[in-house]
DNA sequence: AATAAAACAGTACGCTCTGATTGTTTTTAC
DNA sequence: GTAAAAACAATCAGAGCGTACTGTTTTATT
């Protein structure tokens, strides 16, 4: 079916045109004017293939997430094959995920999630299915030395939030340089907590 | 002057619903209908105290802001007397601050301050001074196990991003155990890198 | 080839928001 | 006590938004 895929590069543009004006016009400054405008389409195309800005917002989100999703595959992939360190993952997670410029129509949407009960309940299971996915590698690829499994999953999610305090700065924009040292700092301090199965066995605490 | 209080009052009042409309409605759900209805008081007042959007926007972050700062000097001063330990300060950090509810406006402000540079250019000098202010306390409570003084200041900035983003969930609502059970453990990973000047000396790394 | 359906284009309408304006009350100053 | 200024009240106009609607083109079906 032709018509199929030509369809779902129109919902696609549309959708990207969205996330970026996420990214550059914050989401209350994201009209579906400015939208449209962006997309190179007319205000009917969007019409028919996002009937109201809810589905237009939840369709990006998708195709945002979902493409989060999908582009973490060969990175966590490489990470088992190559046995790569803690410091190495904290580094690419922020490189290639909470530090990137999309990340910004992420958090854009988390927070417009919170006070918008409908849009929350779009966007709560798939970030959900994505931390999950990162846990379960992570589970795979590193275990606690304490023996407890749960340790693993506890310090992922320390880590993702402190990567997502990063990307949301307060104040003055953080310098690069500052971020690296705060990643590798944080790297230093939980890698003595892991351990890669069978391998080395680093105790967490003197 | 009788009139000079009336109008900080009203001032107050109109701001204070303002920072209640952000933390319940989001700052695209803010409007200045919204806020004054919830204020009680009348168009013409608002019109009167803050002219425009911005004007009230940016008069309710001075208030929340040096709210904080006000609010952290009794708590700072605490901390001083008694000698706090670092999980307590974390701990209290959470509870007081950011994981409280009115920090959700301030993360709202600090969202929409990312796409808007008037908004922006008001309000990272007061979360500027904020953390400034907490810095050098740090500095002067605790020192660092290697010597190096930048360290306390790095590891106050990764802790508040750490908080932040815990305050910023993604997916679904952290259950308050496990941001219990977070905060202990980077208070744990954090303390032996601390020493307080001239009574413990904890490695920091083995 | 003919018909139906899907995709796309452009316009118009109703609604809400903001900022401005005009009028009224209260407070301060002389 | 009166005049001026500040504070407050109420209404209005303009702009921008989302969406419904009508018309046109393209694609699929038979």
């Amino acid at each position: 079916m032709r018509q199929e895929e030509k369809s779902q590069e129109a919902r696609r543009r549309i959708a990207e045109a969205a996330i970026d004006c996420l990214v550059e016009l914050g989401y209350h400054g994201s009209s579906t004017t400015r939208i449209v405008e962006r997309s190179g389409m007319s205000r009917g195309a969007m019409q028919h293939h996002f009937p109201s800005k809810q589905d237009l917002i939840v369709g990006a989100t998708d195709i945002l997430l979902e493409g989060v999703i999908r582009r973490s595959e060969p990175l966590l992939a490489d990470l088992e094959a190559r046995r790569i360190g803690f410091p190495e993952l904290v580094e690419r997670l922020w490189k290639h995920f909470i530090g990137s410029r999309r990340y910004q129509a992420v958090l854009e949407l988390m927070n417009a999630s919170r006070t918008d009960p409908e849009l929350q309940s779009r966007i709560t299971p798939t970030l959900d299915r994505w931390n999950r996915i990162i846990d379960e590698r992570m589970a795979r690829l590193f275990s606690s030395v304490s023996g407890d499994p749960s340790e693993v999953a506890l310090l992922m999610q320390m880590t993702r939030a402190l990567l997502r305090g990063l990307a949301l700065r307060d104040g003055g924009p953080l310098p690069p340089a500052m971020v690296r040292r705060m990643l590798e700092r944080w790297a230093q301090l939980v890698e003595p907590c892991l351990s890669w199965p069978a391998e080395k066995e680093n105790p967490c605490r003197s």
